[in-house]
DNA sequence: CGGAGCTCCTGGGAGC
DNA sequence: TGCTCCCAGGAGCTCC
């Protein structure tokens, strides 16, 4: 799910919640949520117990909690995944996965994956930068995002542009829905060629993108259901902003022609016809 | 090698 | 009520 205003709302939260709390003990409750932990849920949890989180890092839709070891606990949300604060006495959720407690009693954090495309791991080593996430791209709100690279790389790929904004090793954070809203600010079809865009609808597109995901930070991420909250179970309200995404057939708020919506990548992708015309050929 | 397609899961909702 | 089909904010693997 989450997309980076998401992940990131989950970041402050946990932020607030866990820095400076020493770890008393780890459940694992499915194998899946710790698949890429290779060496197994015992290791996973001896490495944690006894461990203190020094913070909570992000970088696109990947998470970090830093450890007083100078290992960290790495984890990505996959489709349906939540990290939740919850007091010790609150009903076991029916998709938990895993289970910290603190040597405070204080909430415990659960992380919670209907689908289990998400999961955790320990990275050794890992506090500053876990090697699991050395392959992805720096996201553009980070300060050392470099614009003029991304530029050139980006119009060098022989692809077509939004698939390029989901490819995390070009840049990462964007996901279906910012991708298609950063695409609708921008007027371009996701279909276009990148190597056709020029130097400054390329640093338009980088542009867009930057403030569709700020704006969507400041309001707390786009939630439709119960899947996509904070650590407290509470929804964003970035759904209200939306231009492209899930609107089809409803007005364009630029030029009132209907969104259409169209298959691209097996997924959906929708756009107004007027302002984002499809490209002539592929 | 870069690019594109398939696959891993569960459950909600629509349609019959 | 109950079945079947479609859909979902992702990304790693594997093929060409």
């Amino acid at each position: 799910m989450p997309e980076l205003p998401e992940v990131e709302t989950v970041r402050q939260g946990l932020a607030k919640w866990v820095a400076g709390r020493t770890i008393r003990t780890v459940e694992v409750h499915h194998p899946r949520a710790i698949r890429r932990h290779l060496p197994g849920d015992g290791h996973f949890i001896a490495m944690l117990q006894g461990r203190t989180v020094l913070d909570v890092s992000r970088r696109g839709k990947y998470l970090w909690l830093p450890l007083d070891s100078g290992d960290a606990i790495v984890g990505h949300l996959g489709m349906s995944g939540q990290l939740l604060m919850q007091p010790a006495t609150a009903e076991t959720e029916k998709h938990l996965r895993i289970r910290f407690t603190f040597t405070d009693d204080g909430p415990e954090l659960r992380f919670v994956d209907q689908r289990t495309f998400g999961g955790l791991a320990v990275s050794e080593g890992g506090a500053e930068l876990p090697a699991e996430i050395s392959h992805i791209a720096r996201d553009p709100m980070d300060p050392l995002f470099d614009d003029e690279a991304f530029v050139a790389r980006l119009r060098g790929k022989h692809t077509e542009v939004k698939r390029a904004l989901l490819d995390q090793t070009l840049i990462s954070g964007v996901g279906n829905i910012y991708a298609d809203e950063a695409l609708w600010r921008s007027g371009l079809h996701g279909n276009r060629a990148t190597d056709q865009l020029t130097r400054p609808a390329a640093k338009r597109l980088l542009a867009h993108v930057r403030d569709v995901l700020g704006e969507a930070i400041v309001a707390g991420g786009t939630s439709f259901d119960a899947l996509y909250v904070n650590v407290n179970g509470e929804s964003g309200y970035f759904d209200r902003a939306l231009n492209a995404y899930g609107r089809e057939g409803q007005p364009c708020h630029r030029c009132g022609t209907a969104i259409r919506r169209e298959q691209f990548m097996n997924r959906s992708s929708f756009s107004c016809p007027r302002c984002q015309p499809r490209p002539r050929t592929r």
